[in-house]
DNA sequence: CATTTTAAGTCAGCTTTGTTGACACTCCAA
DNA sequence: TTGGAGTGTCAACAAAGCTGACTTAAAATG
């Protein structure tokens, strides 16, 4: 990467190119979110509440501030995803063992299911994407996709992967 | 791709390795649009007017049906962000020269400022990533971006990039 | 030529999901 | 014991999506 040639630099770092990855980023996140909001209509929830089923199916016990940091959102915002969450018995939140003022969040037997249902559809076509354009094809894939964040959402990124992998 | 081994396979094709690659997407899709978003904010408008932008100024002269199909929105929503878009003078609508029921549309000077302006930096975060990520990493993004597509915005996205490359 | 279909625009009303700002309560730590 | 952090909640608002109904003009079709 250091060593590029001219030539070659300018062919993958050209306008037209960085114009084609940004339209590629457009389509393909409506693929890859068009799913999940399929089954989520029908149930009356949003793309908010995937968000928040997704990453306390992840890090179970995760706090609300730490919820609050991953999915970048205001706390009222996120309250009232939760709230309902809550309410329909798919969350449960417990006062926090060391520090009771914190809220550790679990998802219940049917908080499970519901995330089971939606990440196996999202991993459905993200597995179809990545078996037809092959390992090398997905390594480069999440390169680029980590360079691309936030600083501070990589660092998030990367302690997700350590206590989970 | 056709004759990966077992075990290769279940090496980037297991749940948590399509896991990371949905929160990868989550993560990296927020820096995709911050920048364009922080300039966005400071002017009124929002990621819809950008979008727009973004279509029109692929495809100069483009129909309002046509950046319907691109956009995947109602009329109506269009209609708002479009009507903004005209009365501030960003976009020119020409009736269609053949056919007149048509509207062709165009961004007038102050529009294609402010398309340079946004897309300017959206590209210099791209052009980072893909700098940082090399030319290899770049064309397996592609690949598994564009799997990801459904069908319809997959051909789309071919036919952008056969009128403009 | 009459009818139907298409492209575009508009009005009204609703939903989801984000935002500020203000405030209360609990509890940890200095 | 006081200040600040974590959480929850109220109210009000905005952006951007949606549905449904309707108009106008022009093209296409019979």
């Amino acid at each position: 990467m250091a060593d590029l040639q001219g030539d070659e630099m300018r062919l993958f770092l050209t306008d037209e190119q960085l114009r084609q990855g940004i339209e590629a980023m457009f389509f393909a996140y409506r693929g890859f979110t068009a799913d999940p909001d399929m089954i989520l209509a029908s149930k009356a929830y949003g793309r908010a509440h995937h968000r928040a089923i997704h990453f306390v199916a992840r890090s179970p016990g995760t706090t609300v501030n730490n919820l609050l940091a991953m999915l970048g959102v205001t706390k009222q915002s996120l309250n009232r995803v939760l709230r309902t969450l809550l309410q329909d018995g798919l969350i449960e939140s417990r006062v926090g063992p060391s520090d009771k003022r914190e809220r550790h969040l679990y998802l219940t037997e049917s908080g499970n299911a519901l995330e089971r249902e939606l990440s196996d559809a999202q991993r459905a076509r993200m597995r179809a994407a990545y078996r037809s354009a092959g390992p090398e094809a997905v390594a480069g894939f999440r390169q680029v996709l980590e360079a691309m964040m936030d600083p501070e959402l990589r660092r998030r990124y990367h302690t997700l992967r350590e206590t989970t992998t």
